[in-house]
DNA sequence: AGCACGCCGACT
DNA sequence: GTCGGCGTGCTC
């Protein structure tokens, strides 16, 4: 393999101490700032501690100090080097490159990767020697302390496995130190990393796995730059798939990183990666600890981390010889950030790949557009995975007709699902009753009035979490108990509880099947992720009967006793000026579908809708699934909308209707750079959630032809002005919500 | 982001 | 007459 990595041939830029350097820091300064090398000189890619102001702030030293505007004397000298691995030159131009793309100021983009802090420096590790030297006084305890150290090996002992060891105290251990007898030594700690098994094991893998997982090893072989489409039916085994170009990958020398939704980062799935390699791979997650976060970047970006599991963020890990990128889940929503930075992580992932001549495979059983659209022109290669594993059979998909199913009020689940759920229940089988949305029921009305009791700080109705004896907001997470009276009009036992969530969903189930074991999995009842790691090992091993989860339940968790898998609310996803509603909906059924009949039970997937002849609930039971794509990249196509056209969200919020309009509207009547490149723009109006959080949004859009001149219009636009500052500015490339 | 500077209301 | 509200601006 060709060792083509980040690491570049061009010499190091060393400066000398009081050369003038650009440090840039991850503070919404604009841009780097001037300082002078410290003591010792430093390098291009090094962190450096600088002041600013009365502070001292961390930085990365970006290149020469440009500024001459600037007065020399007023230039301040870095404090000093911290002793991490240096960023390298690769992953700094990715961090300018993303940065260009999703309008991000490179300040802010530095701030995503983890800056060390201060005082940090390679960790170490205490030991305790024999000096030699006897104590004065010969205890039980000290001879115990004596003996363990002279039972252990010349590496030492840390001062806690000594006193466990020798059964004694930490006391002992200073007594004897304070004396003489025992020395402490401080080394660099050295991680034992676990050593993974990489030797091929194709031979664990079906017919149909080998001989993509083959291709696959060919691409990684050839060590460049490639995306490949890992497309494979739920439950044919695609994890062990690419898992072999993983060990390929590693084999050869490079560092693999693999991506996955963070809520699919559980036990199960670390669980197959042992069994494949040994041994677990290094985690990278926002659950994981401060230390172990630590460790993990200094690995990463000192080459000796080689295979790395992790949620988004991973992908701003400093690796220094990235060979293989997998983005599992690759059409997973939650790739999107949306929050702070905005950047698609599998995106980000090709674009990384491109950039160290890495592999980058997409998998997922219902691909996004995007990626279906990449591989069909050609940009991308597709590797499909067409046959189930073992003796697993596709399920039959069906829908029921909710318009002939005639059900009362607050009842949801009809009667053909209801004998479908008895079925199993008298096979010993499990179901799982899919429902989009979280808590008792979204919304609650005054009958007296018709007061809809809404959230004070955004422009949407509080929904009931029954369990936690709460109303909720989902945008802002403001709560309030649930009140006996109306906030109105004071008439109380009026208030009456609007449509379901999964809670009063097991309520319902509750009543129909008194004996059943029931489960509810939804992301914010199950609290702690241990919870709901336990929770689906129940499942997985059969002490449940019925589970009733949202999207959670759609990820790729094995049961293997799941043969009846149910939508409730199947049109729920197609409403809405979502331009990917159809998608979305196709995909996240379609994984639910999935779930079932895995093992030698043969699955059922039923879907309950209102509009069984929608061409989404078509496709889904017709099992065409490229149809379904093919249709939708057709209509895409002719409207001009992404993955054909492009699409940039540009939000205005503040706390008043007025400043806001005031500069959505001062953007709209300067569009001229954005004409000038063909771009049109809609807008502004007030976003569909108009108030969040208490700040007024209004929203604008625009579309055009997919290239780099948009960007670069984009930011002449907006430079154009200068906003007040309590009006903000938000820039989404492709955007994926709109609201 | 912090922190200072700076210009208008309720208090010792 | 001051203390302090947080709007605006700067940090090499």
């Amino acid at each position: 393999m060709q060792p083509t990595s980040d690491a570049t041939l061009e010499p190091t830029q060393l400066f000398a101490e009081g050369e003038q350097i650009a440090v840039m820091t991850a503070l919404p300064v604009k841009g780097a700032l001037d300082y002078l090398a410290p003591p010792g000189g430093v390098s291009v890619g090094d962190y450096v501690s600088v002041p600013l102001g009365a502070r001292s702030v961390i930085g990365v030293v970006w290149g020469q100090g440009l500024n001459t505007e600037l007065d020399r004397d007023k230039l301040r000298p870095a404090f000093n080097r911290i002793d991490v691995p240096p960023m390298q030159d690769g992953f700094r131009k990715f961090l300018e490159r993303a940065a260009g793309y999703t309008l991000t100021p490179i300040n802010s983009m530095l701030g995503v990767t983890r800056l060390p802090e201060a005082n940090e420096s390679q960790p170490t590790r205490r030991t305790l020697h024999l000096s030699g030297t006897k104590p004065k006084v010969m205890t039980a305890d000290r001879a115990r302390v004596i003996k363990a150290l002279e039972e252990a090996d010349k590496r030492g002992l840390a001062p806690k496995s000594l006193a466990r060891r020798a059964n004694s105290s930490a006391a002992v251990i200073n007594g004897l130190l304070k004396q003489g007898v025992l020395v402490a030594q401080t080394l660099p700690s050295t991680y034992r990393m676990a050593k993974l098994d990489t030797s091929p094991s194709l031979d664990r893998l079906t017919q149909a796995q080998r001989s993509v997982s083959r291709s696959l090893l060919r691409r990684v072989q050839q060590g460049t730059y490639r995306t490949v489409l890992l497309q494979g039916v739920p439950g044919a085994g695609k994890t062990e798939v690419y898992l072999e170009a993983v060990a390929a990958a590693v084999g050869a020398g490079r560092q693999v990183l693999v991506l996955l939704p963070e809520i699919a980062l559980t036990t199960q799935f670390l669980d197959r990666v042992s069994e494949r390699f040994g041994c677990r791979p290094l985690q990278w997650h926002s659950a994981i600890s401060k230390a172990q976060k630590r460790r993990v970047w200094n690995l990463v970006g000192s080459g000796r981390a080689e295979f790395v599991v992790g949620a988004r963020s991973a992908l701003f890990l400093p690796f220094t010889n990235l060979g293989l990128i997998v983005v599992d889940e690759e059409h997973d929503r939650s790739f999107k950030q949306e929050q702070s930075v905005i950047y698609n992580a599998r995106d980000m992932s090709v674009l990384r790949a491109a950039m160290s001549g890495s592999l980058a495979v997409l998998c997922s059983a219902t691909p996004s557009l995007e990626s279906w659209v990449n591989a069909n022109s050609g940009k991308y290669e597709r590797l499909e995975l067409s046959t189930r594993y073992g003796s697993a059979r596709a399920p039959v998909i069906d829908t029921i007709d909710m318009r002939s199913e005639k059900l009362s009020s607050n009842r949801w689940i009809s009667d053909v699902l209801a004998g479908e759920i008895q079925n199993r229940l008298e096979l010993g089988q499990q179901s799982l009753l899919f429902l989009n949305r979280r808590g008792f029921a979204p919304l609650t009305i005054c009958r007296a009035c018709g007061h809809q009791i809404s959230c004070t700080e955004c422009d949407v109705t509080l929904t009931e979490h029954r369990f936690r004896r709460e109303l909720l907001c989902h945008q802002c997470g403001l709560r309030m108990n649930i009140p006996d009276e109306c906030p109105k009009c004071s008439e109380s036992g009026q208030l009456a509880q609007i449509g379901p969530g999964v809670e009063r969903l097991a309520e319902e189930v509750g009543g129909l099947f008194p004996n059943a074991r029931l489960e509810v999995l939804s992301s914010d009842l199950s609290g702690s992720s241990d919870k709901l790691r336990a929770k689906i090992k129940a499942i997985a091993a059969g002490q449940v009967d019925i589970i009733i989860g949202t999207q959670l339940v759609a990820k790729g968790h094995n049961f293997p006793l799941l043969s009846l898998a149910a939508v409730i609310d199947a049109d729920m996803g197609l409403q809405g000026a979502d331009i990917r509603a159809a998608e979305h909906c196709f995909q996240l059924i379609r994984q639910v579908a999935g779930r079932s009949g895995r093992l030698d039970i043969a699955g059922v997937a039923l879907l309950q809708t209102w509009q069984p002849e929608h061409p989404v609930m078509q496709a889904i039971v017709s099992g065409d699934d490229e149809n379904f794509w093919q249709t939708e990249a057709t209509e895409r196509e002719i409207a001009g909308i992404p993955p054909f056209g492009q699409y940039v969200g540009i939000i205005v919020s503040g706390p008043d209707v007025e400043s806001v309009r005031d500069v959505a509207g001062t953007l709209a009547r300067t569009s001229q750079p954005l004409e000038d490149i063909g771009a049109q723009l809609f807008g502004p109006a007030p976003a569909p959630i108009m108030r969040i959080r208490g700040r007024v949004r209004y929203r604008l859009l625009i579309k055009t032809e997919r290239s780099m001149a948009v960007q670069s219009a984009i930011s002449k636009w907006l430079g154009q002005h200068k906003f007040p500052g309590k009006v903000k500015l938000r820039v989404d490339v492709d955007p994926y919500s709109f609201l």
